[in-house]
DNA sequence: GAAACGGTTCGGTGCCCGCCGAAGTGTTCG
DNA sequence: CGAACACTTCGGCGGGCACCGAACCGTTTC
């Protein structure tokens, strides 16, 4: 009886269309304003206000106040996987007509974007396909990296070998990508991989959103270390 | 826009206190009638009638109509898994106070019982703990199945090879039960283990309800498969 | 200090939805 | 055939909540 009510409860705080708008946006790991995510929804700021002072209330965002600003981002990498599942259950919905300037920025967050903390877009299911191809993946199982995969990590890519020893996260995880409508890596891996990628400046943001891209040296490395080209755009 | 109204669908599909119970008691797998499911829920028939009949438009639910009854079930192993995964990130809530007759259904409960399609409690627990100690599962990685794991399956437990090639399914994945707060082994590869022992009439299950208790020769074969003893309840 | 800005609080409005009981349909059983 | 049963449909009631604009508070800028 309780239990169904904390389990309500909980969807509930997703069930509102605006609150769901602000998850979504949420999902690429950045920080939002009020007025920002008020804009993205389409709702006025004191709409926007009252539902995310429910997401925060709610344990699903966490808040950083600053001068007049009030940061607001996912609670952490369980409340994206949270959203990720819920998302993945949607059924294929139909897509919004192109627009033009549309066209232009989903051009570029197809090839490469942030889902929260790992790589998604085209980039993302690349390095997953090459990682598998290699037998660092295991796609039957769920995206689990193989003993092989981790040492790639140490090996290949320079990581620090305790960082591989998270209690509670899992090493591999698989996300459900809605613009290729296909896995890629998620969880631990996928992290450490895009923070690496990122890191070495392989990519680079492009403008303040979560679309990134390939730099010279990242092109490099991703031919490099995976086998991959990337097609044109 | 369209997207966040797709998900705030979804999501108040499970957002009602009434649905949540049916999509908990539903949990275990098995075919519910309308007038169990209201019964469950304390509320009328009626009302019952018109919750089950948007479950079943969202997608979340599949019936079959029989005679003069309409049998509920969840619509398969990626209900579950949305679920699950919902039900886990509901934080420890309070527990309802024991009372002395659902205390000796709770404590059949917590033995063993099934969760959709696979074993749960402290019977799913333990074979979980025992497979991922011969290195047959990894719970570093979210209880995939190693290689040792697929072998095991076919010479342990007799399990037709091409069994093993579900295209869609995750061999191996991490399900989070309630009781024991405790993960324990699910995906296909808790589907067939699950099945084995009910089929084996090595597991039987309790009156109509989802707990299993070992058979003698069930208590035999945990012990010479898996050197599991389990302790008095 | 004044103006601009980001955010919050507060009333008020309208809509949606969960609930029930009563009446109706179809099935089973005697 | 009639009674019991499982379920559905309908009307009506009540509560909750998403939304906005206006007023207000604190910060930044000029």
């Amino acid at each position: 009886m309780t239990r169904s009510a904390g389990l309500a409860g909980l969807a509930s705080l997703i069930a509102d269309p605006t609150r769901a708008a602000f998850c979504l946006a949420l999902l690429d790991g950045r920080a939002w304003t009020v007025t920002e995510l008020a804009a993205q929804a389409g709702v006025a700021a004191s709409t926007a206000s009252e539902h995310l002072s429910r997401l925060v209330d709610g344990g699903l965002l966490i808040e950083r106040r600053q001068g007049r600003h009030r940061y607001l981002q996912l609670a952490g990498p369980h409340v994206a996987d949270l959203l990720e599942g819920l998302a993945a259950h949607v059924d294929p919905v139909a897509e919004p007509r192109p627009t033009l300037r549309g066209s232009r920025v989903s051009a570029a967050l197809a090839l490469g974007r942030t889902c929260y903390d790992h790589l998604a877009g085209r980039i993302g299911v690349a390095i997953t396909d090459a990682m598998a191809d290699k037998g660092l993946l295991d796609l039957a199982n769920g995206c689990a990296l193989t003993p092989e995969g981790s040492a790639w990590l140490v090996e290949g890519l320079g990581i620090a070998p305790n960082r591989l020893r998270d209690t509670k996260r899992p090493l591999g995880k698989a996300c459900l990508d809605w613009t290729e409508r296909r896995t890629h890596v998620a969880g631990l891996t996928g992290a450490l991989v895009c923070r690496t990628f990122i890191d070495n400046a392989w990519l680079k943001r492009i403008g303040s959103g979560r679309a990134v891209t390939p730099t010279p040296s990242g092109t490099e490395a991703l031919r490099g270390l995976l086998g991959i080209t990337l097609s044109a755009p």
